[in-house]
Parts: structure tokens; sequence; C-alpha cells
DNA sequence: TTTTTATCGAGATGTTTTTCTCGATATATC
DNA sequence: GATATATCGAGAAAAACATCTCGATAAAAA
């Protein structure tokens, strides 16, 4: 039984939609379609509609959607309009480069402070963000009641930082390392798992050369 | 009709799988199981068995795989043992992070070039990367046959730099900025997008927090 | 005012993906 | 050597997801 019947399809969609509605409001336009939207995003507009009807947005024949009604029925569906607080863990390259990015804040994303274990990065500030010894975490997360925690540690060190942040009442965890964390099914994990979109690159890369270079389908062997 | 028939659910899982794989040989356990690989990474052992027959590698009854040769299988169908080289343009945050990761390799793909527009950015080096101006792109890109191109640069940018990229012979593209580029279909486009997941990450937060304070199901109203 | 048309939304249908079921088999134990 | 068991792999069933179809409706055009 899901508790939340939204196809998790859908939550990964609506995004995309967002970005797209800023950019038309950006350029003035007030009304646009399922057609519209469909086309540009390379979805098919049956589905954007029913994609949309989640949010609560309606359209009406003929005009469609206010561009500016569709843009708060996503923020408010995602909850992107109230800025939860969160944690970085692992201020290396990548947690470096995720400080630096202001657009996570229109995401309902505020990553307040950064803890590293390693006493060369503890102690400056990056973009703005302290960053602090890991040891700091628990009690500090805990006391700002942090609810999200970013996680940008080496694979080997994921699953301890995870439990740290977990034991430290962390209810959402956004994973950039490349393992799956085993921890309490209450606890909100979401992967980002920049291998599968290099698998899929690969594979069809590779299937495609073969293809051009004579023979024709693919597969491991005749 | 596919060209090829593998569902890219399962391109998807199987560089999880090969991370797993290789944390198992590192420990130095020399045979596995469906049934082990989906304890651990949370995929029902069917789907293990089905995802790792399209590699081609067999399993024996009551042994299972021996972990080095399903290695090399998922390395084998994934393309993942032939290196190309990419280049990368968009040297900013994120570009600088992809930059610095050793990772990649292992997964086919090596940063050879990094292109910027910023004069500030180009001409230097970073992580023994050269840096060059992006008009020097389309050029080399063509000399040496670069078949794969990673796009860090603002949403703005991007189309405009796929398009030159497309014209310089690159074949895929992984795709970092928060738009969907407009392409001929021969191109291979693979969306990295962060939002997607963090659209995921706030709603199911949401919903959390709204069942915990009282009511039950979800949804936008009554 | 009537007709045309773009769009919506609901439901039916089709496709893809995942899970379930079960017989086969190689190894290990008795 | 016979029996038990862990594992595989193939096919059936179920679930999730996407697409197709069609009547309704509001705006625009005739
Ligand atoms: N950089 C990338 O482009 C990239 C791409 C894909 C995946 N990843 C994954 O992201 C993670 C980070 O990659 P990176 O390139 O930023 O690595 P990195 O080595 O640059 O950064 C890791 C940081 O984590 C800190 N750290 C290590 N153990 C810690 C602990 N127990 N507590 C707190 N901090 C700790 C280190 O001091 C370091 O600053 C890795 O899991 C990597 O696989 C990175
Ligand atoms: N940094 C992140 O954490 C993050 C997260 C999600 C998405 N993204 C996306 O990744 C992309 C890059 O983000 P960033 O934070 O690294 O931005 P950034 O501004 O730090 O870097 C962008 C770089 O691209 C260069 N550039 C701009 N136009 C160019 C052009 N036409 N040709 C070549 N180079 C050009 C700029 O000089 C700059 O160095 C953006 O599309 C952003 O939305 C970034």
């Amino acid at each position: 039984m899901r508790v939340d019947s939204v196809p998790e399809a859908t939550l990964r969609r609506l995004p995309s939609y967002y970005h797209y509605l800023l950019r038309l409001r950006e350029k003035g336009q007030e009304a646009t379609s399922a057609a519209q939207i469909g086309a540009a995003l390379g979805v098919h507009h049956t589905q954007v509609r029913k994609d949309l009807a989640v949010t609560g947005s309606q359209g009406r024949p003929k005009v469609g959607h206010r561009v500016d009604d569709l843009i708060a029925s996503i923020e408010e569906f995602l909850n992107w309009n109230n800025v939860s607080d969160a944690f970085l863990v692992g201020a290396g390259h990548l947690g470096t480069a995720l400080l630096g990015y202001a657009g996570f804040e229109r995401a309902g994303v505020r990553i307040v402070a950064a803890f590293d274990a390693s006493p060369r990065r503890a102690g400056r500030k990056v973009q703005g963000v302290p960053v602090l010894p890991v040891e700091k975490l628990p009690d500090l997360a805990r006391r700002m009641h942090i609810a999200i925690g970013i996680l940008t540690v080496p694979a080997d060190e994921a699953q301890a930082v995870a439990e740290m942040m977990v034991g430290a009442g962390i209810q959402a965890i956004w994973n950039f390392a490349p393992i799956v964390l085993d921890l309490p099914e209450a606890v909100i994990v979401e992967d980002v798992a920049l291998y599968s979109s290099l698998g899929v690159l690969s594979r069809k890369l590779a299937v495609r050369r073969k293809a051009a270079s004579g023979k024709g389908s693919a597969g491991t062997g005749p």
C-alpha cells in the first residue's frame, strides 16, 4: 500500500516542467498548454496532463493553464515554497560545487553548514557557508532541527556518516556516494547515481558504434 | 522497434551492481549470488538475475557467479573496458568537481580537455586537465575524434553549446544543465537531473511531515 | 447566434517493468 | 551413491506506467 499515491515518475518530471515554466514566464508568456510543455520536453501531452493534475492545477479548454498558477501549484505540491535547512557532509570536490550553487533554494533546500573530517577543510568558509568538524554535527543537527542531509563523502565513509546523520534526527538523505545505504525504512534516501547515467550513455554509444560498423543488432554475441 | 532491447532500467542498475562487486572483490569474496546482490542493493533477486543475464554472464546452481567474471561481463557489456576521450564544457563549480574526479575512467570516460568562455578560466589547468577557450572546441573535437561531451554550463547557454558539440562530431552528451536539449535524434543525450531528485525528496519529506502531524493521507486537498 | 477549434480530463487500452512460481541442476552432506 | 539444498533461469502473473480515444467545454471565428 502506498501512502502517497502519486507515481514517482511524475515527481521526477515535475521539476523539469517547473524549470520550463520559469523560462516561459521570463519570456513574458502568460498561458501554456500541456501540448506545448510536452513538445518542449519530449513528454506525451496526455502524460503532462496527468502529471499536472496531481498538483491540483486546473486548465481551461482552449486556453490551457496560466503559467503563474502552474508554477505556484508545482511549488506547493513539492513543498518548494518552504525552504528547509540542510547540512552537507564532505566538503571535497563535489561538496564544494554543491555549496557554490544558488539554485537549490528554489528547490526548497538551503545548505546552512558543511562538515568535514579533514582539519584542512574544517574551519574555513566555502561560498559563505561555514565548514565545521564533523564531530559537531550531531549536536548541531539536533538543536537546529535539521531534516535534510547531503552526503558527499567517499563511498567507504558514506554508511557511517549516514548513520550519524540518522542518529542526529535527520530524516532525508541526498546521497551522492555510489553505494546503497542500509538505514531504517523510515529514512528517506534519494540516490544521485551518476554512474547510472554513464552506464546508459556508454552502452548506447557502444551499440551505436557496433551498428554503424557493419553488424546490425546489439547483444553480447550471436 | 527498439534497436537495443535491453531495458534502460537494467542499464541503470548495472553500475550499482558493478560497484558492489568491486567491494566484494576487495574483501576477497570469490563468488556471489543474485540473492546476495539483491539483498545488499534493495533489488529483488529475480530482477538481479534478469539484469545479469543481459550481460551474458551465467551462474551455476548452488554456487552463483564468480565475482571476477561478473565484473568482467558488466564492464564488457557497458563498454567500460574501452575508455573514450571526452571534452567538458563549462569549467565552473560543477565542471571543476567533475574534472577532479578519478572515478570516471573506470566508467569508460576520460576527460582530456575542458573549455570555458570566460578568459579567467581558460588558459589554466584544473586537476591536470587543460582549460581552453571554447572557440577551440570544434576544431579539436574533430581532429581528436571526440565522441563524448560533458555539458556543465548555465542553462541559458546549454542549447547553443550542445549544438556546437554536435556540429563538431560529438555523438553523446552528458548534460548537467536543467534543460531538455533539442538535438537531432541520432545524438545520445543523458540528462543528470539533480532537481528531479530534489523533487522526490522534498515531496516525500512533506508527505511524511503531514502524516506525522495528524492527518493521514497525502494530496493537495480533500 | 451558430459553428469551429484548441484544449482539457476521464477512462480504456497497450506496453514495459517487476514480482511470483516452479522445475532443473550442480554441489554439498549423509 | 543417494539425498538435501542453494541457486539458477524461464515463463506466468501482477503492477506500474504510458498512450490512445473520445466526449465536454470554453473561447474564437463565421
Ligand atoms: N567529484 C565528482 O565528480 C563525483 C562524481 C560522482 C560521484 N562522486 C562521489 O561523491 C563523493 C565525494 O566525491 P569527491 O570527488 O567530492 O571526493 P573528495 O575526496 O574530493 O571529497 C570528500 C570529502 O569528504 C571528507 N570526508 C571523508 N571522510 C569523512 C567523514 N567520515 N566525515 C566527514 N567528511 C569526510 C574528505 O575530507 C573530503 O573533503 C564520493 O563518494 C564520490 O564517489 C563524486
Ligand atoms: N553547481 C551545482 O551544484 C549544480 C547543481 C545542479 C545543476 N547545476 C547545473 O550545472 C551547470 C553549471 O553549474 P555551475 O554551478 O558549475 O555554474 P558556474 O557558473 O559555476 O559554471 C559555469 C561555467 O560555464 C562557463 N560558460 C558559460 N557560458 C559558456 C559558454 N557558452 N561556453 C563555454 N563556457 C561557458 C562559465 O564561464 C562558467 O565557468 C548549470 O546549468 C547548473 O544549473 C549545477
